[in-house]
DNA sequence: TATTGTTATACTCTATAACTATA
DNA sequence: TATAGTTATAGAGTATAACAATA
């Protein structure tokens, strides 16, 4: 009855537990979050967007005129990474820079008929993307999900 | 009844809408992702820790013996990267390096006395940090985000 | 030949700080 | 003085590729 005892030490690939860590919603959150950015990158390198380049044209063409401080302040980053972005959308003729009549330090920013063509293809291969992605959720869930992360990053808002 | 018309173009401080953009998943994860990490960086930052360099301390020494290899895998980085983390974390002897009997090659990796001590102590200020991140939600909620979040992992792993 | 760990290198993303032109 | 945009620079964090030792 006594099963045969190895002779080596067997560096047998053993299967890693991270049960410790899976208690950790950063921890899910981090796994999760990157591979879906993984995922969501090579959807939108057909289009020769990044990630918050898709957001920041999304961003303009919704919200014709505004500033880039305003759109530093909606992507949560600094102003001298938007000009890098508007840059980019701008050379390609996505956006235009247009002066602003009441106050000539800032640029109001709008989508060119290119730019909103561009976002609509995008927008679509993001949701297919997403579909993918999310095929094993009900819609509820999925509802569920979105409305969860938003509770963590208010959460973290507010923690701090 | 008609408002005073301004007289000004008034650079209003408007609210930008990014309805467009909360409609996605990856919008909302991403956003919720950075916030987390954000502040968890802060947290570990007390015990001169970084986000991936406390997970391979906490699957370290929740499974001893693992090699390098097994390690870069568990947290989906390359080799390269592990010796980083590890030199780091043997250097504070926080972990130990051995030398495996069966396959002189690779080696074994152990968290030490210490190294086992400091992830008891982060463990408890992590658990705190979720607590009062998450505070708005309920245990159900909580387990479910965390549920949601592995759905998403695994299927971006299966949609590629 | 393949694998483990290592090194050197490069790339992406973002922040910081200093500058300019306006206000 | 303060703000919008810009520039230069630096720092994380990670990947790629080549290598030595070992299998």
């Amino acid at each position: 009855m006594k099963p045969a005892r190895a002779r080596k030490p067997a560096p047998e690939p053993r299967e890693i537990d991270d049960a410790a860590l899976r208690e950790f919603a950063g921890y899910n959150m981090k796994r999760a979050y990157l591979t879906l950015h993984a995922d969501l990158l090579a959807v939108l390198d057909a289009f020769g967007l990044r990630v918050t380049t898709y957001s920041a044209l999304l961003l303009i063409a919704g919200n014709a005129g505004l500033t880039q401080s305003q759109l530093a302040q909606a992507l949560n980053i600094e102003r001298s990474g938007v000009v890098l972005i508007v840059d980019d959308l701008e050379s390609r003729e996505l956006i235009t820079r247009d002066r602003v009549p009441g106050d000539r330090r800032s640029y109001a920013l709008r989508a060119t008929l290119a730019g909103r063509r561009l976002r609509d293809k995008a927008v679509a291969q993001v949701r297919a993307h997403e579909a993918r992605l999310l095929a094993g959720m009900t819609r509820d869930e999925r509802a569920e999900l979105i409305r969860l992360l938003g509770m963590v990053e208010r959460g973290a808002a507010e923690g701090s």
